[in-house]
DNA sequence: ACCTGAACACCGTTCAAGT
DNA sequence: ACCTGAACACCGTTCAAGT
């Protein structure tokens, strides 16, 4: 036993990280244990323990990777006509990735370890706003941009509400159809009323 | 052993739903097993399952409960000057609700077995969307009730989402304070803007 | 009939031992 | 130095056995 250097620690890392994102993308995330991740990629647990201080610590990972395809998708939104028209692309954006990766989109705001959320985290997180908040600063260049930015918070937390009971379940109703009109609504009626406050 | 009917089933039911909310509330959802409320209670882990199918069954029964507080402390909230003045006061309640059984609150959102949703449960939600659906619609008769109802969903869900991620840490920002504010920027605006719409 | 508690199949995590 | 795999302390769930 005891494979001698077959893959680097950097490749081991990165077979662990993506295993646990195929096994939360299929299965869910309640399905993802080391034990699993360990079967997938042809080593023992204990060597997912080289690469990672402990779940907590791959779970944060996965999440983080998640943060950055969404941060991709919605910079990679180009041009629009007005900057209302681009939010609202923005939000159905949102929307889109949510119900497309509704697994991983999950596990960000399911998986909460009591541990510490760690600062590259965080960093990601403030990287997401920050595109919407310039938006919103750009639409009103006349208010203090803490003015624009908690604006911008406000509706964004709409939006993603709006995905977490439409995409849950655990709501009353809906698919992805009903929550596309939904977001809509809730991003057009928003900007008119704060544009005009 | 085996102890004869010192309490009824029904007793003990309530015994292991008093005990579980305990524990959800002063330990966090991730600390609620069998065994603990077992030993809470003074009865072993096998008890548990003579009045609840499994856990799941248990979680399902402590999140309909705190629904059941939320909607009354909802409908507690008495009259106002204005339906705007309503609505906004609704949407501070359940933030200070998330706030007060922070623990609670949040395990009914990220407690989600794959099991399907129970009847009774659905119900209970659909009449706290109720709640805020007949406002809108006497906010604004001339409209369809599918078209206010669209509207109530639209904001609540973005109020949840304030909560959801002002409250959670994984967020970026803020405690109760910044909500607060936030939450009636969403509110306002939203209303504002579907007023005029 | 009510309740126990051992048993089963799982977890995450650790660490002495092998190569 | 890298990796194994048994061991430990936990889970939820079941069910023969005791009173």
């Amino acid at each position: 036993m005891a494979r001698r250097s077959e893959h680097t620690q950097e490749q081991i890392r990165e077979m662990v990280l993506s295993a646990a994102e195929n096994i939360v993308n299929e299965e869910g995330f309640s399905a993802l244990t080391v034990r699993k991740v360990a079967l997938e990629i042809g080593y023992t647990v204990g060597s997912i323990y080289m690469v990672f201080t402990n779940m907590d610590d791959l779970i944060m990972h996965v999440k983080g990777r998640a943060l950055d395809e969404l941060a991709d998708e919605l910079q990679e939104t180009g041009d629009f006509d007005s900057l209302e028209a681009h939010i609202q692309a923005l939000a159905e954006r949102y929307l889109s990735f949510a119900h497309c990766n509704f697994n991983r989109w999950r596990m960000i705001f399911e998986a909460i370890n009591d541990v510490p959320v760690p600062d590259w985290y965080q960093r990601k997180v403030q990287e997401l706003f920050a595109i919407v908040e310039t938006l919103f600063q750009r639409l009103r260049p006349e208010l203090a941009e803490d003015e624009a930015n908690r604006a911008a918070h406000a509706l964004w937390s709409g939006v993603h509400g709006v995905c977490v009971l439409s995409l849950n379940g655990s709501l009353g109703r809906s698919g992805a159809d009903n929550a596309r009109a939904t977001v809509g609504s809730l991003v057009q009626n928003f900007i008119r009323g704060w544009k005009a406050s």
